[in-house]
DNA sequence: CTTGCAAGTCACCACCTAGTGACTGTATGT
DNA sequence: ACATACAGTCACTAGGTGGTGACTTGCAAG
């Protein structure tokens, strides 16, 4: 093993994200981190000021909340501009939906948001209200929004729905007893992802 | 302090919905309980069996989730039927919302669920399935729901969203760059309340 | 070769944790 | 009066926690 600070400071990072996307933010120690990086937790305190200071410096360098590209055909899409609004807000909040499947740091990272307290939920946060806000003005920018539709507010709630299904199907709190509609069964899934197409229809295609 | 142990197990009860209320289901132990009841914590190992019978106790007795009562007015109200379904559902979800206002109890149950593997956060899903059934048995029983639409899919979407708005208001997580909608405002809040009416109504009432 | 600095290691501290066995005190029934 | 059952208390183990000071190792500049 080299005497690489940039190398160590690395490993540490990486098996942090490692251990806090396998079993959460608050199971992760500094004896247990400093283990898995195969080093000493006296570094972890060095190069990081501590566990705050490991967590802070994964909201800055890793993707906590995905950047959605919103498909902007050109500038003059005045024609089709209404009907394919609808589609761009059904496939952003799908695709988000799709990014928690495969990120199970962005899963943690929102759960320890809702714990309070601890960086990594604060960086999440910041992550998401800035993609919203890219998403939003590139929405306004190529579309006419319908009057009395507040199009933040529409992507909030959506966004906010999806989130905590995704979050719920992670944790495995699936309810044996199949007395409602559960979004983590492919049935449930198809059920809810047709709703949010009748939703987003409703509201923003121009009839 | 009498001998009495139906008072010590409910005061071992009391002071467990209090501290997870307080700090959350993962940052009580058992030490700390027994000293919050004022008891010794062997007979936390006794009653219970441990933390985790406590905690699934606590999900028996307690109201995790709250039971709204949606207004059934009488049998054959098919006249006005189509329109009190859009603010039934509108009043339902605004109501569970309300209810996390004032149940801390309730806030650390759903994040207790996201966790995963506790007890507190299994009842509290399953509480949620069971009120969400009786709520859409009631409406498909005095309403005639329009076609096309899923109305549990429907409901557990904004359920899920305003439930989601709520622990991170709770959590004291709301980003200080007011570069994005929040709900945790008043403002914010009012944005969401009013797009959870535009949806119910472009989706339940009858044109 | 020596000096200095930074990377990394080790040993230790005080504290808190969950969990258990042995005990005391009190009330009840025989 | 005695025995039993039970509520409650105390003391203890074994292990884990975050955090710190003293140390050794390696590399590079003077």
């Amino acid at each position: 093993m080299p005497r690489d600070r940039f190398a160590t400071r690395a490993a540490i990072l990486r098996s942090a994200a490692e251990l806090v996307a396998a079993h959460g933010v608050n199971a992760v120690g500094v004896n247990a981190l400093a283990q898995a990086a195969g080093c000493d937790k006296v570094l972890i305190y060095r190069y990081f000021g501590g566990l705050d200071g490991v967590l802070a410096a994964l909201g800055m360098e890793r993707m906590l909340w995905p950047r959605v590209e919103v498909d902007s055909n050109g500038g003059g899409a005045d024609r089709d501009g209404d009907a394919s609004l609808a589609e761009l807000m059904q496939s952003v909040v799908l695709e988000e939906w799709a990014a928690f499947a495969g990120g199970a740091l962005m899963l943690q990272a929102e759960v320890a948001e809702l714990e309070g307290g601890n960086a990594l939920g604060r960086a999440a946060a910041a992550q998401r209200s800035e993609r919203h806000a890219e998403i939003i003005a590139s929405l306004r920018a190529n579309h006419r929004i319908p009057p009395y539709v507040d199009l933040e507010a529409l992507l909030e709630l959506l966004s906010a729905a999806l989130t905590l299904f995704a979050l719920r199907a992670a944790s495995g709190s699936a309810t044996k007893t199949a007395r409602m509609l559960e979004p983590s069964t492919p049935e449930g899934w198809r059920r809810i992802e047709k709703t949010v197409g009748t939703i987003v229809r409703a509201l923003l295609e121009s009839e």
